[in-house]
This record gives C-alpha cells, sequence and structure tokens, in this order.
DNA sequence: GCAAAAGTGTTCCAGATACACCCATGT
DNA sequence: ACATGGGTGTATCTGGAACACTTTTGC
C-alpha cells in the first residue's frame, strides 16, 4: 500500500501477529480463503489490518522460493495498492490493527523476502507511471499541476522539467480546469483540475 | 510454451490426464511440490508432458478466480516459455506424451479460463517484443534479418516496413553479422546474423 | 519589496515513418 | 526470362528535451 503524502513516498505497514518474529513491520496479507479470488482476499487482509477500502489494487508478481518463509511453504500472490493522500486519515485508529505509513525511503528491515517485493512493487510503479494512468490514483479529487508533478518526482526520483511536464499530461487530455484555485498560504494560487472521465487505469502510449 | 514456425505461431497443448476431461487439450502444467521453486515446477511439468527443457521462461500472471476449475479451488501460477523452431523436433516423439504444437490462429476449445491465460501471453509477447531481446529467444542460433522480421509480423499480426526494421534492430547493436549466407531455394541467399553477448532478455527502450 | 510557487513558448534534436528500386539466385 | 526474397538511402514528421522569465499571492 503506498501513497503520497507530505513530499515523500510512503508504504503501510502492519505488526505481524504470528507468534515467531511477533510485532515485526511486515506488509499486510494474509492466507487465501476457499471462497474468495485472490483481489477479494487482497482487498479483505488490507482492509482488516488497516481499515483500508476502496483503493487501486493491482496484482505485482507470485514470489514462491521454497525458503522464502522459515516457517514453511509459502507461495505469495503480491498485490500493491495506491492511495490518494485525502483518504489517509478517514479510518479511526481502533480499526487499524497498528498498521503505520513509513517513508519508503526510510523502512524498517523487513522480514524474508518482503524487500524484494517492496522493490518490485516500486519499480512497477515506476515505469507504470510513464505509461498508464496510474499517477490519478495518488492525487485526490481535485489536484494540481504541481501535485501531479510532485508525485512522479517523489516516485521517480528525479527532477522533471515544469513546462514539459505540464505540456505533456495535459496533451493526454485525461483531465480538466475545475475553474477553482487553491490558495496555498504564502504563494500564488493554483488552478485545480480534476480526472475527466474517471475510469479504471489505463494504457497511454 | 509458444514457437514461430513455418510462418506460424504455434502454441504447445497436451491431452488432460484427470479423468473429468480426460484427453481435452490443456496448457501443460501441474501442482507444485513441497521443495521446488514456482519456476522449477513449471520447467519439469513442460518436460514431464512434453519432453522440452532448456527454454526461456517467464511468469505471466496468476490466475485464482474461484470458480475458475469447476474441479475444485486452483491457483494457477502462470509461466510462459519461448523455443525457436529449430529445437522442435529435437525430443523423442517417446517423451511426449501426446503434445502436439497447434496453430495459434485456429486453437482448439480450451478448458476453463485456459484461453483467457492465452490472450494474456499472447499480448505480453506482443507488447514485450517491442521493448526487449524477447525476439531472440523464437530464432534459432544463426538467422537472417527476414527471420526476425517475420516473427515480429506474426506475432503482431501487421506487416512492417523492412527497411525501418532492419535499420533498427541493426541499431539496437544486438547482433553480428556471421560472414556466412544462407541459400534458400529460388531466390537470392540472405546473410546470416546471430545474437551477440548471448545473454538473457533484457529491456531495451 | 521579498519570498514562494504558478504559469507560460520556442528551439532543437533524435528517433519513427513513409517510400521504390536494384540484386543474386533457382527454375 | 522470370519469379522470389535480399538488400539498400533519403526526406519528412513527430515527440521529447532543453531552457528563463513574468505573475500572483502572503508576509
Amino acid at each position: 500500500m503506498f501513497t503520497v503524502h507530505e513530499h515523500r513516498l510512503n508504504l503501510l505497514l502492519v505488526p505481524r501477529m504470528h507468534e515467531r518474529y511477533r510485532y515485526q513491520w511486515v506488509l499486510p496479507g494474509g492466507p487465501v480463503q476457499l471462497e474468495e479470488d485472490l483481489e477479494e482476499c487482497a482487498r479483505r487482509e488490507l482492509e482488516e489490518q488497516t481499515g483500508i477500502c476502496g483503493v487501486y489494487l493491482e496484482q505485482l508478481y507470485t514470489f514462491g522460493r521454497v525458503s522464502r518463509d522459515p516457517g514453511g511453504r509459502i507461495v505469495s500472490v503480491a498485490y500493491y495498492a495506491l492511495m490518494p493522500p485525502d483518504k489517509i486519515v478517514l479510518r479511526q485508529p481502533a480499526e487499524t490493527q497498528g498498521a503505520e505509513w513509513f517513508s519508503f525511503s526510510a523502512l524498517p528491515v523487513l522480514l524474508f523476502d518482503q524487500q524484494e517485493i517492496v522493490a518490485t512493487a516500486h519499480r512497477r510503479l515506476a515505469t507504470k507511471l510513464d505509461y498508464s494512468t496510474l499517477v490519478f490514483q495518488l492525487v485526490p479529487e481535485k489536484f494540481t499541476l504541481g501535485d501531479l508533478q510532485e508525485v512522479h518526482e517523489i516516485i521517480l526520483g528525479t527532477d522533471l522539467d515544469k513546462r514539459n511536464f505540464r505540456r505533456q499530461v495535459l496533451a493526454l487530455g485525461k483531465i480538466e480546469d475545475t475553474r477553482e484555485m487553491r490558495r496555498d498560504g504564502r504563494s500564488r494560487p493554483a488552478r485545480l483540475y480534476r480526472v475527466k472521465h474517471s475510469g479504471p487505469v489505463d494504457i497511454v502510449r
């Protein structure tokens, strides 16, 4: 579960509840039930462990090395999820079983191969930003072009040219001007945009 | 398992051996064993059922819909494989448990969601041709530029411009002239090329 | 007036595309 | 001679990259 908030890419971790390695930080997840689809399982575990629901979710990769979990043979079908920053505080702390956001650049040491899973997800995220509309899953309903650019820069880890970025994102034709402005303290107000045909993530280019 | 042979994209199917739907054509595969990695499992099942080994293999997607197999809850971690046409006949028929190549454009009706799996694999193949060196897994050690172009055209289902194709593939710098020619019956002999640093598939662009 | 972020165009270059004819061989 | 696929160069278009100054607000 990723979000971009306060100029940082954040990853959500939960304390592990199994007896071995109890309270180590781990990715949310758990065993699939007989009567649920894989994505349903991912959504259910995410909601049970963090209270989050209704986010963008995409299958990432299936990790199945024999020895990846010393406690037994576990095959994990990993999903990654994206959430806009304005939903972060919607849920009551009571529902979130100790889940916490961590800055992606300062993650705790993760168990087993979870570091690899996280790295794979981040790579996918960065790659897919460039040829899909994924980024709109990481901004609120109304956002400025500066917001959008910042999300790109934080995930890619590089600075982008403002004029080129704006031209390109507008040329995609996926967003429209709301005719509203955001006054943001001590600088010039910025135009707010919204996604035009707010659909699922699609592939461009 | 895909190959391009005699101007067609071909897919390898095996007769199903479970009692329900016995002898229906299905994708090779089977249950993972406790002490093997997922890719090992794919290779083992492929070899057991078709005699094929040593091919390019890549994880495709994990299919886990609850009702995808009416016989029970099966989660399938699908892989796709590529093979050059000159290896097709290397294996003894005795080892191939009735496996047969089918033209991709005239596949038999497949069981359950296998049609979806095949479609997903084909989409991945076509997409990845354009930004990786995947195509070299589908041609023999020595090949002509015409061979390469034909593989692209067959998989993409479109005709490509000969001069542009040649310029682009040579510009990648991945292949070199063997200084040999292939005499091919009733037309001008063609230069044979080989892959330069025959490594795994890598990403270009 | 100064700090801070918003907003705005043009030039340049590289890579993609479109396009037509001659060549070497077998029959 | 003709049929078959091999081989070659150029002009054009398009999308990406580089690049700097003015505007609007709060303090």
